[in-house]
DNA sequence: CAAAATTATTAGCCAATCCTAAAATCAAAA
DNA sequence: TTTTGATTTTAGGATTGGCTAATAATTTTG
């Protein structure tokens, strides 16, 4: 009856060509930061990530494992161009999810947490449908409109 | 500047009061398999999520250690009142989650994945903004229609 | 250039959740 | 009631990604 369920574990277990969730996480905030001097320095990855360094020097040897990166001991983190391809589709990727929590209404103080928890979870094909939701909006402003409106409204039908 | 970056892993360790994305798993679960008997055996519960009967015993034990399940060694499931009451939120979750995918337009066969990936990451805020939207769609049948003929058309403004 | 300060690595630990293999318990049938 | 078969538990292992403490390398400073 119920044998299509998995734990979410098990879904978030990645196939052997693709990242873990932190992999992505550390991927595109490299992608971020080097985009203004071209590389990272270990710390600044740990800073920006809020993790201890030796956590960030394991990804990045990780990372640098599967060409992502290159990287060498203490040295300067740099983006392979795979890994730069990568990393910008899950920006592009972050910025869509984060784009349409705002759409519905999601708080700004929430956003990023909520952005950052989700992004790791939706397929392509769940990102195409986001981004033709968005699409549809960007094509028929008055709705758009009416909906930004309903949304800030405060009371609601449903609780919960 | 990326001051309030997380990982993934930081963002779903849960505080001490709630649960881990497999408990909640476990106990939607749970709640599902009771309602016709009122009790679910390990085995069953092991099954529908698809993991090995230790997998499922351990998990059980978590379970009935906060309380929220009655378990003793080789009997029967049955959830307390608090196991129900979150087992039934988190159910209504995963329906409000699935709706909203399916009204994005999110083809079925990738529903309930995609539900359940996402299901665990996002806040009783955003929850409820979902909500919102959704009773938008009711209010304007519309504009509900509108979106649904267009989710269905192939061709896309942008592509990635 | 040597000492001090910064940055990064290594080593080792923890928690969560899955697994397999083997042992224990329970239930049903001969 | 004893045997058999199904169910469940225990024991032990793997992976992932955090952490701290101690060490090492690099860079800056006096």
């Amino acid at each position: 009856m119920y044998d299509k369920f998995r734990t979410f574990s098990e879904y978030m277990k990645k196939e052997s060509n693709s990242l873990t969730a932190s992999m992505e996480d550390y991927l595109e905030m490299i992608c971020r930061l080097s985009t203004k001097s071209g590389y990272v320095r270990l710390h600044e990855l740990a800073d920006a990530l809020n993790v201890q360094p030796p956590s960030a020097t394991k990804m990045v040897q990780k990372l640098a494992d599967l060409n992502l990166i290159n990287y060498e001991k203490y040295g300067v983190i740099t983006l392979s161009d795979e890994g730069k391809s990568i990393g910008e589709n899950l920006i592009k990727r972050h910025n869509t999810i984060l784009e349409l929590l705002r759409t519905l209404g999601i708080e700004e103080n929430n956003l990023l947490e909520e952005t950052e928890k989700i992004e790791h979870t939706v397929s392509t094909e769940t990102l195409h449908c986001f981004l033709r939701f968005m699409d549809f909006l960007e094509q028929n402003n008055d709705i758009k409109e009416k909906l930004t409106q309903y949304m800030k409204s405060k009371d609601r039908l449903k609780v919960d």
